[in-house]
DNA sequence: TTGAAAGCGCTAACAG
DNA sequence: CTGTTAGCGCTTTCAA
């Protein structure tokens, strides 16, 4: 039924060895008119290898593993591509999970990608599980964090400059003639980003002279109907004059709120959000944000991967830090900069 | 290193068949006494088996692949959210391709997947490598199409019914009393969406009275830059008070040229669009679009493709036709039905 | 109820 | 330059 090595070879007139060495391309050690026979008898048979036979006899697969916890939002589309071109090119082909922020889930499906012999794992963190994170250390099993730092460990990571991006927002907002920045976040106690966006964006005020009273920030939680939360928040805090929104769903649920309380963006209140997106410039008004280059994030992490799994020694583990660019619109309250 | 099969059955003092017998539930076979011992060898060595030599000798691998063509579209992050999750629940892995509609791509990786021994394939098929789509289905290869349909071949699929969908758009249209429908879409010629759409197009105007000559169709080139074209088509059809959009990304487009000339939207021009979005509600005006059951496609091609793998003799291929259903907002000239 | 042995399809010493 | 041979880790007859 299924055609093997053997059919190959014994058509070719030849040992499996030989036909072996030929398809991964020892050509060194071949006569071109045997090695001619075989491709012959390969097409003829119409023969392709078992990548399961091959896998178990040298160790590896090549095939990654992913494991997101978000799928929905754009960004992570846009990381994904990054990781599937890049593995693509590489030759390496892709096994994709979805955590969705579950430590469950995702202790099973890093244990799952491991009994599959997969070469490497891009990860996602959740950053519940730090027993197996540290265990995937210890092992020596390739794996590069991405978008999330994990505390007290020390392996290879890619992430953004959550820092930097929130004090580009917060002066940009202020350079504008904003006077009172509230700072709105989905709130997650385990992960990094959020809380380097605040401290961002208190740094960028303390740096200009506020104080720690004149903060003000809301935390809300993902998935819950937050409106009346945020109606709320502005009811009792009418001098805010400009937002810094550190999620992408989370501005297009503030603005809802706004036009429903007939507040003017921008000029009652100035906006800058995080994450560049395709509607980004086509809502109303035309949205001034912070742009993450989640590409090529996903691009390097998954060449610092492949390199760990082809290098012989241990490469000494590196985070990369990615830097966001402000991409000025018009809800922050300035002209036409980029579009 | 490793820890196999064998270490567990030595440390338990049975044979590696016993083990086997344990890990795959055949508990009928094995005293209570001897379960037990493998049970505590195999947590006390932190054992997982190795799912390639599985693979190997069982000929199954409990992973699926889908190859798709388009990673950007949320759309088709939505459907694959449904393969997704369906794969999980059933005790699937999956491995992801993206073909990027070539052709090329598609053929590679299809024969990659098969080479590594993936129990089916969920397709977003090209429609362009017409061979290999009727060598898998001659093989009896489990695959099951989605969204595109393939013509003169007898495969499961899962798909929209575009025709209704578009029916339903211009209809909406028609009843707010617009009397020019123009009709906008990326072309594609091997795709059937595109001209299922235009065919539900002319025949809800048919329907209504109107003639072939009142038929106005604007066809793009999907990555190109349009607006100029957009802007021509505009200014040579001043009695345009309608558009039917097929595509999300393309109203993004549209809706930014008519600003541009200063056109209102709904006042002189209402739009009804294809695929909901998370930012449909939030643009200005908010969208009226044709909602797809993206997640259910997903989910039902992924059933239909483990029932047919885990059955003994074929199913008979189906196709199911999924409906579309129209999401009442703004930018068709009515109120506020659904939010 | 358990085990021995063969073999899934491939690669890699080691000989020749 | 080519072939023989011995496994990779697992499942599965068949026999005990």
């Amino acid at each position: 039924m299924k055609v093997t090595i053997s059919d190959v070879a014994k058509k070719a007139g030849v040992s499996k060895t030989t036909v072996s060495r030929i398809l991964n391309g020892n050509y060194s050690q071949t006569t071109d008119e045997t090695r001619k026979r075989v491709q012959e008898a390969i097409k003829s048979l119409d023969y392709s290898p078992n990548a399961l036979a091959k896998g178990l006899k040298s160790t590896r697969t090549n095939v990654l593993g992913i494991v997101l916890a978000n799928l929905k939002n754009p960004f992570w589309t846009t990381v994904l591509e990054g990781v599937e071109d890049t593995s693509r090119e590489m030759g390496y082909n892709l096994m994709i999970c979805n955590s969705n922020e579950d430590e469950e889930y995702e202790l099973k499906h890093i244990k799952e990608l491991r009994m599959r012999q997969v070469d490497g794992i891009v990860l996602h963190p959740t950053v519940k599980n730090t027993e197996m994170y540290r265990k995937l250390l210890e092992e020596n099993y390739p794996v590069v964090f991405i978008n999330r730092r994990v505390p007290y460990l020390n392996g290879h990571s890619v992430v953004m400059d959550n820092i930097k991006g929130a004090t580009i927002a917060v002066n940009h907002l202020l350079k504008n003639g904003r006077k009172k920045v509230a700072a709105i976040l989905y709130k997650n106690p385990y992960v990094s980003t959020w809380s380097e966006r605040i401290e961002g964006y208190k740094g960028a005020l303390r740096e200009k002279g506020y104080t720690d009273n004149d903060f003000c920030v809301l935390e809300l939680v993902e998935g819950e109907k937050n409106c009346e939360v945020i109606t709320r928040f502005f009811e009792q805090n009418k001098d805010i004059d400009a937002i810094f929104s550190t999620n992408n769903m989370l501005t297009l649920e503030v603005q809802a709120v706004l036009k429903e309380m007939k507040i003017k963006v921008p000029e009652d209140v100035a906006i800058v959000s995080y994450d560049e997106t395709k509607w980004a410039k086509f809502i109303e008004p035309p949205l001034t944000t912070i742009s993450q280059p989640g590409y090529e994030m996903g691009e390097l992490a998954t060449q610092i991967l492949i390199k760990e799994i082809q290098s012989e020694k241990k490469p000494i583990p590196s985070t990369i830090v990615l830097n966001p660019e402000l991409i000025v619109r018009q809800s922050a309250g300035e002209g036409l900069k980029n579009i």
